[in-house]
DNA sequence: ATAAGTACGTA
DNA sequence: CGTACGTACTTATT
């Protein structure tokens, strides 16, 4: 098999694999030749260490430290609290490269080599077990006769002796250099995309180590406030479930039977005061509000029902540690379009409980969002000079409008609606306003559409690949196909012009949504880098906000450094500062506190 | 047990 | 004014 030796283009940096397997073993093997290092994972870390922090040009400060993953062979030196800045996860670049989200080695492995991944072979018991099985790598090895990387290698259950731990970390690096030179093929931006999406996964395992800082005596306040008091024991629970029920159930007298959380007895209900309606949505409800006094106590009951069951007591129990941190699993690339995702919570925390999350004694929290960050996006994937203008401003809206000579607020819609909506509508003058003005960024918007149409894949700017092919189960959900006037037929009960809308609308969107997670990404970890000696800790990533922990005394300079950095990695990510990137930031003690 | 449908929180 | 995600509860299906 390869040695594995470096194969990039002269003055490619060194490469380095460390990987770890279940047993707690781990090797170590750069790509110099030097002798390869095995061991329990906790004898091997003080050598990463040294090479994460080897500073100068010198070829050892400049090593990239290679990995499947950084969830599996991270892990233990994000324990370790290790500061690696420069890495390469074998996962994040095969998503990048090819799109969707299974990223298993050896899925990674039959992609670099061009091998079909359709044909990459399941994991069984027996690939693990059955020494006997002739299509199994030889003794010491990973790969296959066949060519595939065993697929029982890393998964649950595998116990490799050291060489073919060796082999197991040989493989990533030979993976790695495959996966460089394609995508130095697709240019040199997906080159950054994939070093910027490795330290965005191993930005996601140190997310999940320190959590967010909550103050816990605030939450139990909130949560009380939307639940009642903690229960002392589960009769105690249904008997404050059933008193909230009551609030809403004493409006409607002889329905106090209702089971408020089943919508179609909500729906019964509300036909009962003569309120007829296809579903009990909020949405659907709301323009009900002053027709009878159920409706609002619903409204508030389904706020306070939320908040009881999905962020009680129960939530603060099992998610927010003994050291007040509420923690989650995080992934830095969902399956569509690349952002980032978090669990627990932490993504979708009612804005009521934000006064919860508060900066712990001695810190305040640099808090920074992204302004306007989507149009700006546009501007750079599309190249359109004339909206890269636009973009100088604070506030792009601003010479949008003068431009077309509208309202800002006309401006605003039809900019959103060109993104995001369909073609038509109130906006129409305005939007053909914007196909003079800005033909360029327009074109892209209707080229990405059209790509959807026909199922064609597309890339992000920085040369995610959206695919367009196995996926779109939402489509369904979407659009619904409705208003057909006439009775239609009995089967096709959504029109194939509805599906493939559907898919026009993902693609324009995917194509401006994952080329701005990219810059986003790029940010975070650039500040993660650049704020690490003030002793910062990102906490959250929220698409286009970052939340920067932070010792008290360090917070002017933290947040000059958080400015800096999108300054920096916008100018890298965008080639050039002909778009303006702006961010607004502020220190505050609780997320509450950031103005919007 | 698992899946689908409904509902709603965030960007 | 679209897209994406995660979570919980109910109902139907295996």
């Amino acid at each position: 098999m390869s040695t594995a030796s470096n194969p990039g283009p002269p003055g490619t940096p060194p490469r380095a694999a460390f990987v770890v397997a279940a047993t707690g073993r781990a090797a170590f093997v750069d790509d110099s030749g030097a002798e390869p290092v095995v061991g329990p994972a906790s004898t091997l870390l003080p050598r990463v260490r040294a090479v994460a922090e080897a500073t100068g040009d010198d070829a050892t400060g400049r090593t990239r430290l290679v990995w499947w993953a950084a969830t599996v062979d991270a892990r233990d030196l994000v324990a370790d609290g290790i500061p690696v800045a420069r890495c390469w996860d074998v996962a994040e670049a095969h998503r990048l490269l090819h799109g969707g989200w299974d990223a298993r080695p050896a899925v990674a492995w039959a992609a670099a080599h061009g091998i079909p991944v359709e044909t990459v072979p399941e994991a069984t018991r027996g690939d693990l077990f059955d020494f006997s099985a002739t299509d199994g790598p030889p003794p010491g090895a990973v790969v296959r006769p066949d060519g595939h990387l065993d697929p029982g290698a890393g998964a649950a259950g595998w116990e490799p002796d050291d060489a073919t731990l060796v082999a197991w970390a040989r493989a990533a690096l030979e993976c790695a250099a495959l996966q460089e030179s394609q995508l130095r093929a697709l240019g040199p931006r997906a080159v950054a995309a994939a070093h910027s999406e490795s330290a965005a996964a191993l930005l996601c395992v140190e997310l999940a180590r320190d959590g967010l800082p909550i103050d816990r005596a605030v939450a139990e306040d909130l949560i009380a406030r939307a639940a009642g008091p903690r229960p002392a024991d589960h009769a105690d629970a249904l008997r404050i479930r059933r008193e909230r029920d009551q609030v809403v159930l004493r409006e409607v007298p002889g329905r106090e039977s209702t089971d408020l959380r089943n919508p179609g007895q909500v729906r019964g209900l509300l036909a009962a005061v003569g309120i007829d309606v296809p579903n009990t949505r909020k949405w659907v409800l709301e323009p009900f509000r002053d027709t009878h006094r159920v409706v609002p106590a619903l409204l508030e009951w389904r706020k306070a029902e939320r908040i009881a069951t999905t962020y009680g007591y129960g939530w603060l129990d099992a998610h927010v540690g003994p050291d007040d941190r509420l923690r989650g699993g995080w992934t830095a690339c969902d399956g569509a379009a690349g952002r980032m995702t978090a669990q627990n919570g932490l993504h979708n925390l009612p804005i009521e409980l934000r006064p919860a999350v508060a900066a712990h004694p001695g810190h305040v929290f640099v808090r920074a969002d992204l302004g306007q960050i989507e149009p700006r996006v546009l501007a750079v994937v599309s190249g359109d000079p004339a909206f890269a203008a636009a973009t100088r401003a604070a506030d792009l809206y601003a010479p949008v409008a003068e431009r077309l000579g509208v309202e800002r607020a006309v401006a605003k819609v039809a900019v959103l609606a060109a993104m995001y909506g369909q073609r038509s509508g109130a906006a129409g003058e305005a939007l053909k306003g914007l196909e003079r003005a800005y033909p360029v960024a327009m074109r892209l918007l209707d080229d990405a559409y059209a790509a959807g149409v026909r199922r064609e894949p597309l890339r992000t700017f920085g040369g995610r690949l959206i695919r367009l092919d196995a996926m779109l189960v939402s489509e369904a959900a979407g659009s619904g196909a409705d208003g057909s006037a006439g009775a239609g037929g009995s089967e096709a009960p959504a029109s194939t012009a509805a599906y493939d809308s559907a898919r026009g609308r993902f693609a324009r969107n995917a194509i401006i949504q994952g080329s701005a997670a990219e810059l986003f990404k790029a940010w975070a970890a650039t500040v993660r880098a650049t704020t690490r000696d003030l002793g910062a800790q990102i906490v959250l990533c929220l698409h286009d906000e970052l939340l920067v922990h932070v010792p008290a005394e360090h917070a002017e300079e933290a947040s000059a450094r958080v400015e800096r950095a999108l300054v920096d990695s916008a100018r890298r990510w965008a080639g050039s500062s002909q778009v303006r990137f702006v961010a607004d930031t502020s220190v505050i003690e609780r997320w509450s506190q950031a103005k919007d």
